[in-house]
DNA sequence: ATCACTATTGCAACTAAGTTGCAATAGTGA
DNA sequence: TCACTATTGCAACTTAGTTGCAATAGTGAT
């Protein structure tokens, strides 16, 4: 399907912004925060407020799903054109070093108990720590994987074994 | 064992502003944000900087710990004075209406596989959605819940049933 | 193909959480 | 009691995200 008949079935206007959004969430293998995909080189020098806005749309519709990191800010990941993609439904894991978040497809959210009386609406399990490549431990180099920010919450770094 | 005994172990000085904040965690029931703790009457005027950087030094210690909730903002617990008070290692529940974080201590969070040469050393599972106080659903006559922020993410209300 | 209607975009200004640097203050062991 | 250093308070800053409003641009109907 194109991302035309896409924006057309969902009740939305087809524009270059939301084009580009989708597209460079459709061959992202990953979640990709506000950053990252207004700083492509592809995005040109798009408002950051439109980006937000575009992106709050999308979701909203159903393309795109979001995921927080334990830095704060919201990751997209596109999955309306490829129906076997991606549905978010699973544990999430972010790199503390790189800030990058990848799906751990193989491993899906367990249903969760509502309290009595509640109704919960979503859930999300963030799992954290360093990534393949920034693993000190593994590769011993300590390859610095360059232009990202650093998390926000930079002294929390209590480095607990799994319990 | 008594809040200056505590810190004395932790390797941390005694006070006033440290023993308040784990007064205040102690009888609390659930996870409180820097906002809940600093709104608090018995906090008087403490300055806002001194209350983060108390909290995350009780955190280092392991006095607290602290969970984040999809609205960006960290909750805090204690569980150094009573031994058998919660870990952590559950998940919790967020309300977006009221945006209290409460604990389902029944619920433990499942072993996480890592990804290959990955490590993890936290993790995190929320889920969200509105309390029994505040559910539409139960309380038609929809008792809104005070002195709360709204949640940052206003738009995001996907109400989505738990797949 | 044009028009008009309304959705979308861009800009400026704002909010809220959290951080940093530095000087003043106050625990604590000797 | 003293001195040393941890802690506190203040001012200023950062970053993610939001709001209001005017300008621009899709789209369906003609």
């Amino acid at each position: 399907m194109s991302v035309k008949k896409l924006l057309k079935t969902a009740g939305l206007r087809y524009t270059p912004v939301r084009n580009k959004v989708l597209e460079m969430l459709n061959q992202a293998d990953r979640p990709l925060s506000h950053q990252e995909i207004a700083g492509h080189p592809e995005m040109g020098n798009l408002d950051r407020v439109t980006l937000y806005r575009t992106l709050t749309t999308l979701e909203k519709v159903g393309l795109l799903h979001c995921i927080q990191g334990i830095d704060g800010v919201w990751r997209y990941r596109s999955h309306g054109i490829y129906p076997d993609r991606c549905g978010g439904n699973h544990i999430h894991f972010l790199c503390l070093r790189c800030n990058r978040m990848s799906c751990l497809p193989q491993q899906p959210l367990p249903w969760v108990n509502e309290p009595p009386g509640a109704k919960i609406y979503h859930k999300q399990f963030i799992v954290y720590g360093h990534c393949a490549q920034c693993n000190p431990v593994k590769n011993t180099q300590n390859n610095e994987r360059n232009n990202q920010t650093r998390p926000q919450k930079s002294t929390r770094t209590q480095e607990l074994n799994q319990p």
